[in-house]
DNA sequence: AACGCGTGGCC
DNA sequence: TGGCCAAGCGT
């Protein structure tokens, strides 16, 4: 009997490859997986807005913004996006700015970076079309294997396949992974791999995801209408609730920031755009920064704004105290009023300054905490 | 190879 | 309601 073997958990260390755990899939029920699952998708796969063609463009847009991302999520920005951007070259054509507007809120903002640039590079090394092979889509910033293979598939019903969050859950669960998923992907590729069907990859990789997405859930699995449900070894051996293993997430670290709203003569408002590459690259935010230890608020916002701004002002009343929580830490913003006094204005830590009125904050791409205050502010100047 | 990278939905 | 989680990629 024909046998697809995974060798999961070797052990490293320089010597000779030692086989901890054997998992075998029997590859005679290959098709039945396959058949059972686009039954299945044909019966209660999604009807999603990026499957209503199949115009690659707009399917890699949607792989993109589907990334780390919930499909209720996306839905309106995907809408809105298509509006603003209907054609490739017309992303290529627009300004970086335009487009982190158009991102703004989604988050992982390196997403709209690298899908701007890609965009230029299509237009400059691929006739302006998403190109139909993988190598050519992963030389492409932005797009890694998974989402070469959502596109490729998708776009081009070709048979490259995909590995995401919902995947390797419901690969996990199929042969009741004995190890946490991450010490096992080059095994899942294999697994994924040798389940996509030749004859209907777009289907079955949508299907795949749909299952984890509907059927194979992470704390509710719904294994009574489970396609694989008589194949799935986390099933039978009632360890559904154990695979994957939940990965252990440490507290976050906490960050106390003075943030001023710098208000000139005119009434305008200093705002500054970060850095690109880093934390929120390439949006627009209001100036502050770290609190240091004994120092107050107000004092951290005097310094930081003669550090990064080179310039003097006075720190006056609180507008808004913001908790928010980041990826990997979150903060609290003390945001104060200040008056200008002195100086001229330089981007000593930023890349660009400006000072705007009320009306044409909105203009400009800021992230969610920022916009809170923006919120705060116009409530603070229309009493 | 582990870590940096946002935000909102969900309970 | 605070914590978990989501169509990953780049470095």
């Amino acid at each position: 009997m024909k046998t697809l073997e995974l060798f999961l958990g070797r052990e490293s260390a320089g010597e000779e490859l030692t086989v901890m755990n054997k998992v075998q899939l029997n590859a005679t029920s290959i098709p039945h997986l396959q058949q059972s699952l686009l039954q299945w998708y044909t019966l209660f796969g999604r009807d999603l807005p990026w499957r209503h063609n199949q115009d690659p463009y707009k399917i890699w847009i949607s792989e993109i913004m589907l990334q780390q991302t919930q499909v209720k999520t996306v839905i309106p920005y995907f809408h809105r996006w298509l509006i603003e951007f209907p054609t490739l070259i017309s992303l290529a054509n627009a300004s970086q700015q335009q487009v982190l507007k158009a991102w703004e809120g989604l988050g992982y903002y390196a997403r709209a970076r690298n899908l701007h640039q890609a965009a230029q590079q299509m237009v400059r090394c691929h006739t302006g079309e998403v190109p139909p092979n993988l190598q050519s889509l992963l030389t492409l910033p932005g797009i890694g294997r998974t989402t070469a293979g959502g596109i490729l598939s998708s776009a081009y019903n070709q048979p490259i396949s995909i590995l995401d969050t919902n995947v390797k859950r419901v690969l996990a669960r199929l042969i009741a992974l004995p190890v946490p998923v991450n010490q096992a992907i080059p095994d899942l590729w294999k697994l994924t791999d040798q389940l996509l069907s030749q004859d209907q990859p777009r289907d079955f990789n949508q299907a795949l995801m749909d299952l984890g997405a509907m059927v194979c859930l992470p704390k509710h699995p719904s294994c009574s209408s489970c396609p694989w449900q008589s194949h799935c070894q986390a099933h039978i051996l009632g360890k559904t609730m154990e695979i994957p293993s939940a990965k252990v997430r440490q507290t976050l670290p906490h960050k106390l920031i003075g943030v001023a709203v710098i208000r000139n003569q005119n009434g305008e408002i200093l705002i500054d755009r970060r850095r690109q590459g880093g934390l929120l690259g390439g949006l627009w935010e209001f100036p502050g920064g770290k609190i240091e230890p004994g120092e107050t608020v107000e004092e951290c916002i005097h310094r930081e704004i003669q550090e990064e701004l080179g310039i003097l002002v006075t720190v006056e009343d609180p507008l808004i105290t913001i908790d928010h929580t980041y990826s990997h830490f979150w903060v609290t913003l003390y945001v104060h009023h200040c008056q200008y006094l002195s100086g001229e204005p330089q981007p000593l830590e930023c890349d660009e300054i400006r000072w705007v009125t009320l009306e044409q904050l909105t203009d400009f791409p800021f992230p969610k905490a920022n916009t809170r205050i923006i919120e705060a502010l116009k409530e603070a100047l229309t009493e």
